[in-house]
DNA sequence: CGCATTTCCTGGTAGC
DNA sequence: TGCTACCAGGAAATGC
Protein backbone atom coordinates (compact mmCIF):
# COMPACT_ATOMS: atom_id res chain seq x y z
CA UNK A 1 0.00 0.00 0.00
CA UNK A 2 0.99 3.42 -0.38
CA UNK A 3 -0.07 4.88 2.84
CA UNK A 4 -2.10 4.34 5.69
CA UNK A 5 -3.68 7.70 7.40
CA UNK A 6 -4.77 7.95 10.33
CA UNK A 7 -7.66 10.77 10.72
CA UNK A 8 -8.33 10.08 15.01
CA UNK A 9 -6.24 11.73 17.41
CA UNK A 10 -3.19 9.47 17.83
CA UNK A 11 -2.90 6.21 20.77
CA UNK A 12 -2.34 2.88 21.18
CA UNK A 13 -5.44 1.82 19.04
CA UNK A 14 -4.20 3.26 16.06
CA UNK A 15 0.21 2.59 16.51
CA UNK A 16 2.39 2.10 13.86
CA UNK A 17 0.25 3.07 10.75
CA UNK A 18 3.15 5.23 9.65
CA UNK A 19 4.98 1.98 9.07
CA UNK A 20 2.29 0.36 6.50
CA UNK A 21 3.79 2.53 3.87
CA UNK A 22 5.27 0.26 1.17
CA UNK A 23 4.05 -3.23 2.43
CA UNK A 24 1.99 -5.07 0.93
CA UNK A 25 -0.63 -7.11 2.45
CA UNK A 26 0.11 -10.89 1.84
CA UNK A 27 -3.07 -12.09 3.20
CA UNK A 28 -6.37 -11.79 5.19
CA UNK A 29 -6.89 -14.31 8.32
CA UNK A 30 -8.53 -14.07 11.66
CA UNK A 31 -8.23 -15.20 15.04
CA UNK A 32 -11.25 -14.61 17.36
CA UNK A 33 -12.29 -11.34 16.91
CA UNK A 34 -9.13 -10.01 15.98
CA UNK A 35 -8.36 -9.64 11.67
CA UNK A 36 -4.98 -10.50 11.05
CA UNK A 37 -3.40 -8.97 7.77
CA UNK A 38 0.60 -9.84 7.59
CA UNK A 39 2.31 -7.27 5.58
CA UNK A 40 5.53 -8.12 3.39
CA UNK A 41 7.85 -6.02 5.56
CA UNK A 42 7.69 -8.09 8.55
CA UNK A 43 4.91 -6.36 10.30
CA UNK A 44 1.15 -7.18 10.44
CA UNK A 45 -1.95 -5.18 10.14
CA UNK A 46 -4.62 -5.84 13.26
CA UNK A 47 -8.03 -4.64 13.05
CA UNK A 48 -10.79 -5.07 15.68
CA UNK A 49 -14.14 -4.04 15.04
CA UNK A 50 -15.16 -3.24 18.34
CA UNK A 51 -18.70 -3.05 18.53
CA UNK A 52 -19.54 -0.39 15.58
CA UNK A 53 -15.88 -0.57 13.07
CA UNK A 54 -17.03 -1.17 9.71
CA UNK A 55 -14.20 -1.64 7.20
CA UNK A 56 -14.95 -0.80 3.73
CA UNK A 57 -13.74 0.62 0.41
CA UNK A 58 -14.38 4.37 0.30
CA UNK A 59 -16.95 5.79 -2.37
CA UNK A 60 -15.32 8.13 -4.83
CA UNK A 61 -16.34 11.69 -4.97
CA UNK A 62 -18.47 11.72 -1.38
CA UNK A 63 -17.40 13.48 1.51
CA UNK A 64 -15.18 11.38 4.37
CA UNK A 65 -17.53 9.66 6.64
CA UNK A 66 -18.05 11.19 9.95
CA UNK A 67 -16.21 8.86 11.44
CA UNK A 68 -13.67 8.12 10.12
CA UNK A 69 -10.56 6.65 11.96
CA UNK A 70 -8.31 5.04 9.03
CA UNK A 71 -7.83 5.59 5.38
CA UNK A 72 -5.71 2.78 3.59
CA UNK A 73 -4.56 4.31 0.06
CA UNK A 74 -3.80 1.03 -1.92
CA UNK A 75 -2.13 1.23 -4.95
CA UNK A 76 -4.09 -0.10 -8.22
CA UNK A 77 -7.32 1.36 -10.00
CA UNK A 78 -10.12 2.19 -8.22
CA UNK A 79 -11.43 1.27 -5.53
CA UNK A 80 -8.03 1.74 -3.83
CA UNK A 81 -9.48 3.15 -0.94
CA UNK A 82 -9.73 1.43 2.50
CA UNK A 83 -11.70 2.85 5.28
CA UNK A 84 -11.98 2.54 8.99
CA UNK A 85 -15.15 3.70 10.34
CA UNK A 86 -15.41 3.63 13.91
CA UNK A 87 -18.02 6.13 15.83
CA UNK A 88 -17.67 5.24 19.29
CA UNK A 89 -13.59 4.23 18.91
CA UNK A 90 -13.70 0.93 20.54
CA UNK A 91 -12.32 -0.84 17.96
CA UNK A 92 -8.64 -1.03 16.95
CA UNK A 93 -6.59 -0.57 13.78
CA UNK A 94 -3.04 -0.83 14.41
CA UNK A 95 0.12 -2.36 12.91
CA UNK A 96 3.19 -4.66 14.74
CA UNK A 97 5.37 -6.87 14.35
CA UNK A 98 4.67 -9.62 12.69
CA UNK A 99 2.85 -12.23 16.21
CA UNK A 100 4.28 -9.44 18.38
CA UNK A 101 1.10 -9.21 20.56
CA UNK A 102 2.69 -7.52 23.36
CA UNK A 103 0.56 -4.81 22.80
CA UNK A 104 -3.06 -7.22 22.35
CA UNK A 105 -2.50 -8.95 25.67
CA UNK A 106 -5.88 -10.88 24.60
CA UNK A 107 -5.22 -11.99 21.33
CA UNK A 108 -1.54 -12.94 23.14
CA UNK A 109 -3.67 -15.38 25.39
CA UNK A 110 -6.17 -16.33 22.84
CA UNK A 111 -8.65 -19.33 23.36
CA UNK A 112 -8.91 -22.02 20.82
CA UNK A 113 -10.96 -21.05 17.56
CA UNK A 114 -14.34 -22.91 18.54
CA UNK A 115 -14.72 -24.31 15.10
CA UNK A 116 -11.85 -26.36 15.01
CA UNK A 117 -11.39 -29.54 16.00
CA UNK A 118 -9.00 -28.68 18.84
CA UNK A 119 -11.92 -26.80 20.59
CA UNK A 120 -13.14 -30.26 22.48
CA UNK A 121 -15.56 -30.73 25.64
CA UNK A 122 -12.46 -31.96 26.96
CA UNK A 123 -10.64 -29.06 26.60
CA UNK A 124 -13.36 -26.44 27.58
CA UNK A 125 -13.81 -28.38 30.57
CA UNK A 126 -9.73 -28.00 31.46
CA UNK A 127 -9.84 -24.31 30.77
CA UNK A 128 -12.91 -23.91 32.75
CA UNK A 129 -11.41 -25.60 35.61
CA UNK A 130 -9.05 -22.55 35.63
CA UNK A 131 -10.96 -20.10 36.84
CA UNK A 132 -13.73 -19.09 39.84
CA UNK A 133 -15.11 -16.60 37.92
CA UNK A 134 -18.65 -17.13 36.90
CA UNK A 135 -18.59 -18.96 33.67
CA UNK A 136 -20.16 -16.14 31.51
CA UNK A 137 -16.91 -13.49 32.47
CA UNK A 138 -14.76 -16.28 31.61
CA UNK A 139 -16.16 -17.21 28.85
CA UNK A 140 -15.77 -13.41 27.27
CA UNK A 141 -12.30 -13.19 28.10
CA UNK A 142 -11.61 -15.03 25.14
CA UNK A 143 -9.15 -17.44 27.23
CA UNK A 144 -11.25 -20.38 27.20
CA UNK A 145 -12.77 -20.41 23.37
CA UNK A 146 -12.11 -17.17 21.27
CA UNK A 147 -14.84 -15.56 19.73
CA UNK A 148 -17.92 -15.35 21.73
CA UNK A 149 -18.71 -11.91 22.69
CA UNK A 150 -22.01 -10.64 24.83
CA UNK A 151 -24.60 -11.82 22.74
CA UNK A 152 -23.37 -15.37 21.59
CA UNK A 153 -22.46 -16.45 25.23
CA UNK A 154 -26.19 -15.84 26.39
CA UNK A 155 -27.41 -17.93 23.65
CA UNK A 156 -25.18 -20.70 23.99
CA UNK A 157 -25.42 -20.76 27.71
CA UNK A 158 -29.35 -21.11 27.43
CA UNK A 159 -28.88 -23.66 24.39
CA UNK A 160 -26.76 -25.69 27.26
CA UNK A 161 -29.28 -24.98 30.29
CA UNK A 162 -26.26 -24.02 32.14
CA UNK A 163 -26.63 -20.66 34.27
CA UNK A 164 -24.40 -17.63 33.51
CA UNK A 165 -23.40 -17.09 37.34
CA UNK A 166 -21.98 -20.96 37.50
CA UNK A 167 -18.22 -20.69 39.07
CA UNK A 168 -16.79 -21.51 35.69
CA UNK A 169 -14.70 -24.17 37.91
CA UNK A 170 -17.59 -25.87 38.77
CA UNK A 171 -19.33 -26.52 35.50
CA UNK A 172 -19.95 -30.70 34.62
CA UNK A 173 -18.01 -32.67 32.48
CA UNK A 174 -21.59 -33.17 30.59
CA UNK A 175 -22.17 -29.69 30.81
CA UNK A 176 -19.30 -28.63 29.37
CA UNK A 177 -19.81 -30.66 26.26
CA UNK A 178 -23.28 -29.25 25.93
CA UNK A 179 -21.78 -25.75 26.05
CA UNK A 180 -19.21 -26.75 23.59
CA UNK A 181 -21.66 -28.00 21.40
CA UNK A 182 -24.17 -24.84 21.78
CA UNK A 183 -20.88 -22.52 20.78
CA UNK A 184 -20.36 -24.17 17.98
CA UNK A 185 -23.72 -24.11 16.52
CA UNK A 186 -24.77 -20.75 17.89
CA UNK A 187 -22.00 -19.57 16.23
CA UNK A 188 -22.09 -21.83 12.54
CA UNK A 189 -25.98 -20.69 12.45
CA UNK A 190 -25.21 -17.17 12.93
CA UNK A 191 -22.37 -17.08 10.46
CA UNK A 192 -24.76 -18.89 7.89
CA UNK A 193 -27.28 -15.62 8.76
CA UNK A 194 -24.65 -13.44 8.05
CA UNK A 195 -24.28 -12.17 11.80
CA UNK A 196 -26.82 -9.99 14.20
CA UNK A 197 -27.27 -6.25 13.16
CA UNK A 198 -28.66 -4.88 16.25
CA UNK A 199 -28.05 -1.44 14.98
CA UNK A 200 -24.83 -1.24 13.26
CA UNK A 201 -23.29 -4.10 12.43
CA UNK A 202 -23.17 -4.95 8.26
CA UNK A 203 -21.15 -7.19 6.40
CA UNK A 204 -18.15 -5.97 4.09
CA UNK A 205 -20.85 -6.04 1.36
CA UNK A 206 -23.37 -3.22 3.42
CA UNK A 207 -25.77 -6.41 4.26
CA UNK A 208 -27.61 -6.33 7.93
CA UNK A 209 -27.26 -10.11 9.81
CA UNK A 210 -30.01 -11.71 10.41
CA UNK A 211 -29.38 -14.11 13.23
CA UNK A 212 -31.19 -11.25 15.30
CA UNK A 213 -33.98 -13.03 13.87
CA UNK A 214 -32.98 -16.23 15.78
CA UNK A 215 -31.94 -15.21 18.91
CA UNK A 216 -33.80 -16.74 21.61
CA UNK A 217 -32.60 -14.84 24.78
CA UNK A 218 -30.44 -11.78 24.08
CA UNK A 219 -32.21 -8.58 24.96
CA UNK A 220 -35.68 -10.64 25.88
CA UNK A 221 -36.03 -10.17 29.49
CA UNK A 222 -39.51 -10.53 30.00
CA UNK A 223 -40.62 -12.23 27.30
CA UNK A 224 -41.48 -16.18 27.38
CA UNK A 225 -38.12 -18.76 27.05
CA UNK A 226 -38.46 -20.88 23.91
CA UNK A 227 -37.77 -23.66 25.48
CA UNK A 228 -40.68 -23.66 28.54
CA UNK A 229 -42.62 -20.60 28.26
CA UNK A 230 -41.68 -18.75 31.68
CA UNK A 231 -40.26 -15.27 31.80
CA UNK A 232 -37.18 -14.65 31.05
CA UNK A 233 -34.63 -12.86 33.45
CA UNK A 234 -32.01 -10.01 33.45
CA UNK A 235 -28.83 -10.23 35.56
CA UNK A 236 -25.50 -7.94 35.17
CA UNK A 237 -22.22 -10.13 34.88
CA UNK A 238 -19.21 -9.20 34.29
CA UNK A 239 -20.03 -5.39 33.71
CA UNK A 240 -22.34 -6.88 30.80
CA UNK A 241 -26.49 -7.24 30.05
CA UNK A 242 -27.22 -10.53 30.72
CA UNK A 243 -30.49 -12.54 29.97
CA UNK A 244 -31.47 -16.13 30.60
CA UNK A 245 -34.26 -18.68 31.42
CA UNK A 246 -34.37 -19.27 35.54
CA UNK A 247 -35.67 -22.71 34.53
CA UNK A 248 -33.94 -23.76 32.04
CA UNK A 249 -30.41 -23.05 33.47
CA UNK A 250 -30.95 -23.81 37.34
CA UNK A 251 -27.87 -22.48 38.95
CA UNK A 252 -26.34 -25.73 41.38
CA UNK A 253 -26.27 -25.74 44.66
CA UNK A 254 -23.12 -23.95 46.12
CA UNK A 255 -20.65 -26.69 46.83
CA UNK A 256 -19.97 -26.99 50.80
CA UNK A 257 -23.25 -24.88 51.55
CA UNK A 258 -25.04 -26.29 54.62
CA UNK A 259 -28.50 -26.41 54.37
CA UNK A 260 -30.51 -23.79 55.63
CA UNK A 261 -33.90 -23.79 57.57
CA UNK A 262 -36.14 -21.28 56.31
CA UNK A 263 -37.26 -19.44 59.62
CA UNK A 264 -41.11 -21.04 60.39
C1' DC B 1 -0.98 -14.15 38.67
C1' DG B 2 -6.07 -13.81 39.18
C1' DC B 3 -9.75 -11.12 39.40
C1' DA B 4 -12.68 -6.81 40.25
C1' DT B 5 -13.13 -2.25 38.92
C1' DT B 6 -12.63 1.60 35.98
C1' DT B 7 -11.95 3.63 31.56
C1' DC B 8 -12.52 4.50 26.85
C1' DC B 9 -16.46 6.54 23.35
C1' DT B 10 -20.86 8.10 20.84
C1' DG B 11 -25.66 7.40 19.42
C1' DG B 12 -30.03 6.52 20.96
C1' DT B 13 -33.57 7.16 24.10
C1' DA B 14 -36.17 8.43 28.35
C1' DG B 15 -37.71 12.07 31.03
C1' DC B 16 -38.67 16.77 31.93
C1' DT C 1 -37.34 21.96 21.13
C1' DG C 2 -33.65 21.42 23.86
C1' DC C 3 -31.58 19.94 27.75
C1' DT C 4 -29.61 16.34 31.06
C1' DA C 5 -28.99 11.59 32.45
C1' DC C 6 -28.22 7.19 31.39
C1' DC C 7 -27.41 2.89 28.84
C1' DA C 8 -25.15 -0.27 25.42
C1' DG C 9 -20.30 -3.10 25.57
C1' DG C 10 -14.81 -5.46 23.87
C1' DA C 11 -10.75 -4.96 25.52
C1' DA C 12 -7.12 -2.60 28.16
C1' DA C 13 -5.47 -0.20 32.20
C1' DT C 14 -5.44 -0.01 36.97
C1' DG C 15 -5.65 -1.59 41.63
C1' DC C 16 -5.48 -4.90 44.91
Amino acid sequence: MARAELLAPPGPKYAGLERAAGQRIEAVGRRGKFLLLPLSGGDELVAHLGMTGVIAPEAEGAAPHKHLRVRLLLEGAAPNRLTFVDPRRFGRFLVVRRGDYAALPTLAALGPEPLDDAFTAERLLAALARSRMPVKAYLLSQRPVAGVGNIYADEALWRAGVHPLTPAAEVRPEQAALLRQAIREVLEASIAAQGTTLNDYRTVYGEQGDYVDQLAVYGKAGQACPRCGGPLERLVVGQRGTTYCPDCQPLPRARGARARRSRP
